[in-house]
DNA sequence: TGTATGATTAAT
DNA sequence: TTAATCATACAA
């Protein structure tokens, strides 16, 4: 295996920064005894200087998990219908966290719940790809560990593609940080938005 | 106790 | 552009 699992020093790291450079690295999940990956091509930062962050205002029972030490998984459910995974980041008791909104499979379990999508768009949100992985809140709180069967792994050391950032989708509050970041010419990315492009280099 | 509201999605 | 759908935060 040349992947390996991320250590928690990769997440002890301010969000905006562990964001980007988990673009290219695997998202992994073991359900039903089976293992299941994707490339992580689409992410978001938020902290506590961030009215968007769900930490913003003061730790609750909801959000709690995201004043957790690095490496913590917070799950939350949105609109009533959907969850979205984040990874908490930076360090013990500082809101901060990383959201992971599209990832890019290359097998895909049997029984989909959105058939109608192309195979390529299957977890193209961070809505779908919790439905896809059935990541929910029975996780949250948990450390990222194949332990605890979510886990992920680094960029191969090929790793060379284009990233774009730019300002974050669907809020209200904070919308103008540039604080989102996606690879430019994956298909899987949830909504195309350019601002600016960076390239970064191998490896992290 | 009551109410407004989302870090979304698929369908219209 | 809109409905679906519900746990939570906050006001009262």
């Amino acid at each position: 295996m040349l992947d390996k699992l991320l250590p928690t020093t990769f997440f002890a790291r301010p969000a905006e920064i562990v964001a980007p450079e988990l673009l290219g690295c695997r998202l992994m999940r073991r359900m039903d005894g089976e293992i299941y990956q994707g490339l992580i091509v689409e992410t978001e930062a938020y902290d506590a200087t961030d009215p968007a962050c769900h930490g913003y205002r003061r730790k609750t029972e909801r959000n709690a998990a995201i004043f957790g030490a690095p490496a913590t998984v917070y799950v939350y459910l949105i609109y009533g219908r959907y969850h979205c995974v984040n990874i908490v980041t930076d360090r013990q008791d500082f809101c901060s966290a990383v959201l992971i909104r599209a990832l890019e499979c290359d097998r895909l379990p049997a029984d989909l719940p959105n058939p109608k999508d192309k195979p390529h768009r299957a977890a193209a949100g961070p809505g779908k790809l919790c439905q896809l992985l059935k990541i929910d809140r029975q996780l949250n709180g948990v450390s990222l560990n194949p332990a605890n069967n979510l886990w992920i792994e680094g960029r191969s050391p090929e790793f060379n593609e284009a990233i774009v950032q730019t300002t974050r989708i669907g809020l209200t509050q904070g919308v103008d940080l540039p604080w989102r970041w996606y690879l430019r010419d994956r298909p899987s990315v949830s909504k195309v938005k350019d601002k600016v492009i960076q390239k970064l280099s191998k490896g992290y």
